[in-house]
DNA sequence: GCCCCGTCTGGGAGCGCTCCCAGAACCCGC
DNA sequence: GCGGGTTCTGGGAGCGCTCCCAGACGGGGC
């Protein structure tokens, strides 16, 4: 590469072991928050540390140590999807903030299509100390394949075939059923919902919400439109879909926002008034949320704590803490806009 | 960490030697492509390292070598935003692609607030051998101060404080000029603009490219309207403003899709009908364009095009390639749809 | 008094590579 | 024949840490 970036400049252990007046040994230990450092010296190094500005070489750390002080973010399937949702955003934000402070550096995967076992022998490979592995689609077998190589992982969104991985998820089902809920109060009585595709545990949870919500008050829960992907063209369809067999439904819970987006095109081209004629329920409170027309009433889940709770959950097992919950389902909320 | 995920197991670069009938030397000068090894040698090493699944160690390498066998995708600035907009997500998809089949890591970081400073060192550290940095506002001093610490970078979005920073842009000057063509030829009259904020330079390309759009027919370049920021409300303001200043225009480019949004509502709202009495060409072609009412005719840019050629200038770079080019401009193209 | 155990410390081997150096082998021209 | 290059090779000293071991010190319990 560009010949001669000199040799890393910052000082290294030795010298802040002279600085501190202690050995090499003991500043080790303190900067890895071991036990058995008096307090005298641990406050010596840690000046040492300010005062020569040191930072440990991560490398170094990583050859000679038993830990990679790494750990990788992975995108499961095309990425495309996963991405282009602003959900990512936020997930990535918590990541990073979780991560903040700690040596810990994180490294971004895809699945390219070319990889497949490449990915898994370099996650395993000793490259990184565990993994957050964010995959959408349910049936992804990564999170299984991983998990089986006794690589610490942690599974953002609910894996169908999972096993025993663990994974942290917004509530789906309860948003889901707070949702209905809601419509139930406003005094809506025909309630259809526009499902995910029947792979994704986050299409599937959510629907579980829906007849739960109606369930519990008696009423049907026949008007289930199933699309296949999470765009707004799938939304349309399914909507159209449900307008044809009950013309007069009143309300409509939609899995995903972007599908609720073409929900309400079809309302609004065959005439329906939102919410007057029918309501409208999203999913995710996305940007596309509050842009619609008219805005969507949606539930929200806190994306950036998303990000925030797989890394801690992550960071906490490979700190060797036991008891840890094998799952963590996190609350969601709804935002009433206008269109219910 | 969990104690003991054992010692890498993988044979080491010694044990290849061996089997290849050659020193540790020879394998290392095949597995860096140095010239100075014989054929033989060549052959018999790749041979042993595919018999053995040899991989080289990552930490080993970077201790012992000048570099760090890694690149760092900066996000500059609250990330939030940059990383909201999808756009974001083909850049990652493109660099990931770029990247493939290298022994290159990528490293994710972004502004925290904490940081700032630390940020800067551990980049110039020798963690990394160049970095990314996504910077949308372009008087973010980040570029230029990285850049004068003599780390190779590549900045994403043409930076305003730059110097010579190296650079990739979509062509937001030509995309813009190419817009306003179209609604010339579409024999639109009264154009105007609704541009991004002065600090940006996304936002000023775009601008002058009406401008000159406008200027080469002739025709007055007054009616602009700056917004603060990408937000549909931001840009519900402008063509507030605008319609205000000259009821009777007929065209507008607004310099982002998600501002263009917020257009579109306030001319419905105000009784034009879209593209009938005014035509509206946004810019970015995002996700909002197509699920927009009436869909959006925009100015595409090859995001994922973007995240590559940032990605291979920098590989390049480091790779001591003379007479690189210092920027490069991404061509745009026009996606013709509803509303122009 | 003794030993044992818990606390704290320093020394030094070695993690798996790269890169420098020295030297072998070979070609060229004179 | 000799000197001077270019091509190829192996040996071995580190890169900057961690972690093992050995040992020093102190405060119990018997």
């Amino acid at each position: 590469m560009t010949e001669g970036r000199s040799r890393r400049p910052g000082p290294r252990i030795e010298e802040v072991a002279r600085v501190a007046g202690v050995s090499k040994s003991t500043v080790s230990r303190v900067i890895n928050g071991e036990k058995y450092v008096s307090e005298r010296s641990r406050q010596a190094v840690h000046r040492a540390i300010a005062m020569l500005g040191y930072s440990p070489n991560h490398a170094a750390r990583t050859l000679a140590g038993s830990k990679a002080n790494a750990i990788a973010l992975v995108i499961s399937e095309q990425g495309s999807r996963v991405l282009a949702d602003p959900f990512f955003a936020g997930v990535l934000r918590g990541v990073h903030a979780e991560l903040a402070g700690r040596h810990v550096q994180l490294l971004l995967m895809m699945n390219q299509p070319l990889d497949g076992d490449d990915q898994v022998a370099y996650l395993t490979g000793g490259h990184v100390d565990g993994a957050l592995v964010v995959s959408l689609h349910g049936e992804d077998p990564l999170p299984r394949t991983l998990h089986e190589t006794g690589l610490p992982i942690v599974v953002g969104g609910r894996p169908l075939a999972g096993g025993s991985v663990p994974f942290v998820d917004a509530d789906n089902f309860n948003g889901a059923l707070g949702a209905v809920r809601f419509l139930i109060s406003l005094g809506r009585e025909k309630i259809a919902t526009i499902a995910g595709p029947h792979d994704m545990a986050v299409g599937m949870d959510r629907l579980s919400g829906w007849r739960c919500g109606l369930a519990e008050h008696g009423m049907p829960v026949e008007l289930v439109a199933h699309s296949n992907e999470f765009t707004p063209e799938s939304g349309a369809l399914a909507m159209e879909e449900l307008l044809r067999r009950a013309p007069d439904l009143d309300a409509v819970f939609v899995a995903a926002d972007i599908m609720a987006l073409g929900a309400l095109r079809v309302l609004q081209s065959r005439g329906y008034r939102v919410p007057d004629d029918v309501a409208v329920v999203g999913f995710d409170d996305s940007v596309l949320a509050s842009t619609a027309v008219p805005p969507l009433t949606t539930v929200r889940q806190d994306v950036e704590g998303f990000g925030r709770t797989m890394t801690w959950r992550l960071l906490a097992e490979l700190a060797g803490e036991e008891k840890l919950p094998q799952s963590m389902l996190l609350p969601t909320s709804l935002v009433r806009r206008a269109s219910a």
